[in-house]
This record gives structure tokens, C-alpha cells and sequence, in this order.
DNA sequence: AGGGCGCTGTTCTGTTTTGCACAGTCCTGG
DNA sequence: CCAGGACTGTGCAAAACAGAACAGCGCCCT
């Protein structure tokens, strides 16, 4: 892990960025490779994220050893911001699934900050709130629909990941046991599905994963 | 539905409640019945609600005419929130569980308040971090849990809008179909765990549900 | 080249869950 | 008082699922 101070030495593109480069927030910029672990369960939790490039994970692990993929995080997204809430450590397990570069800004900056910036203020709780949403529809999604269903919407939501507006999108390299933890379900429902799915047209899969969006869209209603 | 246009009518004793009168934020207060339904998904969305006393269901419907039970709140709760991150409509209706009273406050309002009152702004930051927190614990709850673990876990939360601090907590009223709905699961295996737990002693059960909350917490560590 | 390693494809077994059906109970309103 | 409605207790067949096992395959490493 490479790890920088900074005072202007990135370049904003996202607009939290620029609030809190004009704010002065002390903060650091931290860089991950692939793979590596960002903070892990249980520990102090005294910072909250903000992504500049990459891509993390937020994953947990329950008293049996069994991990479950609670939120995938991309550019612009915040993550690690319970400790804002009270929370003393970390709930989960964050770590970077493509090289990723962060802004690491301290809990009580932060809070200073959202008080005299009213902009960022208004950008973190548009921020939380839409999150809130998208948590929101992942519990809808667990409560109604089978792990077939879950498994479409999981790969549709993983294209968003991707490149273009294209109708056929390549996914980022995500292993079936990832993909399982994702969903809530095994290793051999997801590898049972994906075949399904590549039968009958709606993915191509030879290790690298392309959506065909609009056929998969169909599993999703019935 | 009693509604009347509020300028001091109201007695605070919660915070967020004394800021909203302070600020002179147009609001309205409301009161429903028990059962009496506030919102329906798919209506316009442009007020945030704000509950002073009572208790309140969220829930959706899918295309097959199933339910899902995705929240519940209690007082000092905000709900109805996803119209100021751009949502126009309601993502699912929601109702008074019992007599409550409501403050509905227009979307435009809380913005402009949001900026003007600082501590308004935390508490409502606050409380949607926590929110947060709350609905990825049912996420999380989801994706590792059997049914049975689920609806031990419902049960003690229910218990806390039960009255003191008493090991065994008497619930608000509950069908097996509703908990169902909160559970993800179908009523005969609701009505199958509340027998067997019944049987081993972890909940009175003859109508009104009583909870043995130490008995029920060893469900949850298997 | 050969061995380990991580991943996939596939199969099997036993369990869990659904979906449905029907009878019994309790309450409520006419 | 009776009928209807809402809820509970129960049983059962079919579907979905977990969990483990094992073979094959590509890849990297030394």
C-alpha cells in the first residue's frame, strides 16, 4: 500500500472532491492494488472513504466462517461511514477489487466539514440517502425472489460496472464463489444458473463474463 | 384521518421536533388509526414524515401480490425520505400499526431547513446513518440465516417496542401472515417456529406474544 | 516438465422451504 | 344468536436448496 499526504495534488473530477479540497480537510490520498484489504472486521473505526478510481467490496463473515458480499462500491461512492453513527468499529470487511485510489478523511473532520460546507453536505446526504435506497432494494430483492432472480439482477448490476451503454457488457473477473456470496446461495446454484443462462443465450461465459441485458432482464420478471 | 395545521400546538420532548419548531418550518401534523394507511407505492412523493408518536409499517408489494414487510418504525423516526434523493414516487406504502401521530414536512422545506439548522442536519445525518446500519444488519440477517434464526431475530426486535426492560416482553399484535411478510418466509413456516418455540419455552404465545428474550437470543447462536 | 492451486463442471443426497388445502377457533357485526 | 371473516393448527407433495465430493482444466511457479 503506497500512501501519500496531500495538499492539491489530485486533480477533482467529482465534486465531493473539490469541497473538500477547497474546505482544507486534512485527509489523505491512499492507493490499493488489487485484492488488498482496506480495513477488516472488528477493527477501530475512525475514518470514512471516499473513492477517487477502483472498485471495493464490503464483504462480512458470520460465526460459521461464511462470507456474504454486502455492497459493492465504485467512483464517488462514500464507504466506512458508520463511524459517523456511533459505530466503533468496523462491521465489515472492505477491500479493493480493481487498483483503487482513496481519500481517507477522519471521522471529526468530516463532521466539521459538513457544517460549513453546505454543499458537501448536501452531496453526503444525497449521498447516504440513495445508498439507503439501493440497500433497501437489495433486502427487497432477498425477501421476494429466488436465488435464479438474484443472480440476474446481481450480473445486471455488476455491468453497470463495465464499459459502455453497449447492450452486451463485459464483467470484471468475479469468481462463481464470489458471484455465490453475493446472491446468499452456493457455489453450485450459481454455476447451475450461469450455465442455464449461457444455454439459452442471455450471458456469454468462457471465464470472462458478457451480459446480454435485455435477455436477462427477462428472468427478472418471471 | 384528524389533520391540523400546527404553529406551537405541540409539546416537544424530541430533539428534532424542537428544531422543526424553532426553524418554522411549514409542516402539518397528522393522526391516523390503527391500520389506517399513510402512503401507497407508486403516489407522488414530496414529503418526509417525521413520527411523534405511534408506530409505522413499510412494506411493498411485487408483480405476483406478495409483501414484504421492509421496515418498521417507531417515534423519532424519519420515513418517506427517498424524495429528497430524486425518488418521485413512493417505493411502498406504508401504515400506522397503531394510533400515530405524524409530522409531514414538504421536501423543499427540509432542504432549506437542512441548511439554515446545523443540528437539525445531524440529527437527520445521524439518523439515516443508523437507518442504514439497520437495514444492511436485515440484509446481512438475510443472506446468512435459516428462517427459523430469522424469525427469532424479528421477534426480539418486536420486542422492543414492547414496554420495559423485563426479560419477557409482551408484542404489539401480530398475524402469523405479517411476520411472514417481515421474515421472508410463508405463514405455515411461521406458524410451524412459533410452535416449536412455544413448545420449548422461548415465547407465551395464545394470541398476544410474549417473549422470553435471554431463551430466544440462544436461537440466533445456533 | 511437473506439481500445486484456484477455478469450473457435474453429480448426489438429505434437508429446507414452498404452496396449497382444509378443519378448527375466536371474534365481530347484523 | 348466527354467519362471515380473520386467524391458527396441521398435513403433505413438489420444488428449491445446501453441502460435499470429485474430476478436469488452465495457469503460474520453480
Amino acid at each position: 500500500m503506497k500512501t501519500k499526504k496531500t495538499n492539491g495534488a489530485v486533480a477533482s473530477t467529482f465534486n465531493a472532491q473539490a469541497f473538500l479540497d477547497t474546505a482544507g480537510v486534512a485527509r489523505k490520498v491512499v492507493d490499493y492494488r488489487r485484492g488488498e484489504s482496506i480495513y477488516s472486521q472488528g477493527e477501530a473505526a475512525e475514518t470514512v472513504m471516499y473513492i477517487q478510481k477502483g472498485g471495493v467490496k464490503l464483504s462480512v463473515v458470520n460465526g460459521s466462517g461464511k462470507e456474504a458480499v454486502v455492497a459493492m462500491f465504485g467512483p464517488s461512492d462514500f464507504f466506512g461511514e458508520g463511524c459517523m453513527a456511533g459505530q466503533t468499529v468496523r462491521m465489515g470487511t472492505t477491500s479493493a477489487v480493481t487498483p483503487t485510489t482513496l481519500l481517507v478523511i477522519q471521522r471529526n473532520e468530516l463532521l466539521r466539514v459538513l457544517h460549513a460546507q453546505h454543499e458537501l453536505s448536501d452531496h453526503f446526504i444525497a449521498y447516504m440517502l440513495a445508498h439507503n435506497i439501493r440497500v433497501e432494494e437489495d433486502l427487497i430483492d432477498q425477501l421476494f425472489n429466488s436465488s435464479e432472480k438474484r443472480l440476474a439482477r446481481t450480473l445486471l448490476l455488476l455491468a453497470r460496472y463495465g464499459k459502455q451503454d453497449q447492450p452486451v457488457r463485459t464483467l470484471p473477473r468475479v469468481s462463481q464463489e464470489t458471484l455465490a456470496s453475493m446472491v446468499g446461495t452456493t457455489r453450485s446454484r450459481v454455476n447451475f444458473f450461469m450455465n442455464k443462462f449461457r444455454k439459452l443465450g442471455f450471458i456469454e461465459y468462457n471465464g470472462k463474463i458478457k451480459v446480454n441485458k435485455s435477455l436477462l432482464t427477462v428472468v427478472l420478471h418471471e
